[in-house]
DNA sequence: ACATCAAGGTGAAACGTTTCACTTTCGCCT
DNA sequence: AGGCGAAAGTGAAACGTTTCACCTTGATGT
């Protein structure tokens, strides 16, 4: 490993003026820069960034923590949070999950967060939130001077798929949820219940984990029923097609036999046959939102700006009853 | 920001007794290591990572650099990455392109690195490789003691394609590239060509970038000549969905028209109209395999072990040939 | 001829840990 | 009673930077 150290000595200077050259600070004669830049060039080094920031306070990095990789769902948020983050000169690092819990260490690596993890207590985030180093948080309401939720407005969307379905006359509804300590799962289903009941409708709920397998599996249980539901709202696009799977093999048709409705508008959701009709939103905007708010944060030090993502009814085909007439 | 000086003093020891005690190495008593426990909880304490990582030269940190998130396609990579993580006590850092050249700044943030970003030039990567960083290289045919490439097998797949193409007499073939700097096209162009060489066929060569609407571009370009080919390869699954597309908008179809094989085998493959042939491979386990080898390395310090992650051709509607009697 | 100043350069402290080498205490064995 | 060793704890150096405060030199203005 060379040092800065070894670059000093072979350029014929000291630690001092070698620092100042390498960063391009300080008063230092051309000639001399160019000398420790050379040596620097011939040793190979590269500063050592655990001492500099050490040093400095500040890493001019932010951090996403999100649960997994796999999914369609992040994808396009970290593509959000990634653009943003190359118009500025920060760094990106995105850290999964991991075992030991020392990934609390990784916190102080970077400048700021945006945690998007249930599995993150709500306690960590309050307890690491500062002015120095303030967290956007896209999973759950959590709100503080350091803390800022950017959340979907899930209502908005299930409302308009709520209108569209009873519209339709469709009123044996029932709900299949996704994971249950997810906020999303709770906004969406509270508003779904919320809306049927304004009409004296009663739902019942199924649990799923907002996986295509959960979404199947459900269906298990509901197309095991002596009546059958007339629509079906799934918490997320994969669980509306493992339903859709589920009926399709036992030989029932969407929207026909059940009305289908899914949320987040994947790119799948758009192939699938029958179309799944479903709920969306940018997510790369979602991403770049977060991202926005939290370098604005961190350069131009304004605070922080609650604000809701809107979301979309996307009327498609599983959804959408033949004229019958 | 309190440090470990702080929660020394508060709990009334000097501070190597604090290290010992929070790091649980050392020889301290129960009592004293519980007082130090406390003082920590109580004073919100989070080591400095920097600091820690200064004097302990090894991160347990390994770091992933790509090019950015949006195409599906890293999406199972990084999960079978993370998998592989999640079994050790490691952590996982993914580091996406960014503007500064800063970031190798970051390569000295984490123990070893795995590498798929064809904008790192070949040459920081031989520089940077040493006993002490093992690089680990997905998109590169690079190697020495301490860089590993994790290669597809292009040409595997690619052969059975053709091979499938020219049984069914197909032999005005075309081939749309991706992106020119990227090895895996380089290798799937270069195989085709030869394949096609063997029988005398002349391929010709259209340049699209890996996404979708290069392929759809290429298409306005290849339909509009006078003689169309029977079948094209598309040096991915993207481009061939955006070949597709500009076949369906002309009323022309796969494969009576034109047969069209893709690469990747990514999830839409399988639910376009028609779904795509393609040569598939199992991403995860090719993340996976670069996970395990650069930690084995790191720990038990096996040497390299170069391999190739098999691929093969799956047969779909896009291609295959209806039974002309 | 002398003070002043800018330009170019340097020594050493500081950042917050870990860890080596050392000290003290005390119970136990012979 | 003396010696020994384990257990519990500590002081200070070290990791590789950055940066403050300072020094030297030579040119400039009066």
């Amino acid at each position: 490993m060379t040092t800065i150290r070894d670059v000093a000595k072979h350029a014929g200077v000291s630690v001092t003026t070698a620092s100042y050259a390498l960063n391009d600070t300080g008063t230092i004669g051309e000639a001399t820069r160019k000398r420790v830049l050379d040596a620097a060039a011939e040793l190979n080094y590269h500063p050592n960034a655990f001492a500099r920031n050490l040093k400095k306070r500040k890493t001019h990095t932010i951090g996403v923590f999100i649960a997994r990789f796999a999914g369609s769902f992040y994808e396009e948020i970290l593509e959000g949070i990634h653009r943003v983050i190359l118009d500025t000169d920060y760094e990106l690092l995105v850290c999964p999950e991991s075992r030991s819990t020392r990934r609390m260490l990784l916190h102080r690596q970077v400048d700021g967060a945006i945690v998007f993890d249930s599995k993150i207590a709500d306690e960590s985030v309050l307890n690491l939130a500062s002015y120095h180093f303030p967290i956007v948080v896209l999973d759950r309401d959590l709100q503080n001077d350091f803390i800022l939720p950017i959340l979907l407005d899930n209502a908005q969307g299930v409302r308009q798929a709520f209108e569209h379905l009873y519209q339709q006359g469709l009123r044996r509804m029932s709900f299949i949820t996704g994971a249950m300590d997810s906020f999303d799962n709770a906004e969406r289903m509270q508003t779904f219940l919320n809306e049927a009941g304004k009409h004296n409708l009663r739902v019942p709920v199924y649990e799923g984990s907002f996986t295509e397998i959960s979404g199947y599996e459900a269906a298990q249980v509901i197309l095991r029923a002596a009546e059958l539901p007339d629509a079906v709202f799934c918490a997320n696009d994969q669980m509306a097609i493992g339903f859709l799977r589920a009926m399709h093999e036992r030989g029932l048709h969407a929207p026909d036999d059940i009305a289908v409705v899914g949320f987040d508008d994947i790119p799948l959701s758009r192939y699938t046959q029958p179309q799944v009709s479903t709920i969306g939103t940018s997510r790369i905007e979602w991403g770049a939102t977060a991202a926005r708010q939290l370098i604005d944060f961190l350069e131009k030090e304004t605070s922080f700006q609650p604000q809701r993502i809107p979301t979309r009814f996307l009327q498609r085909e599983s959804s959408t009853l033949r004229d019958r007439s």
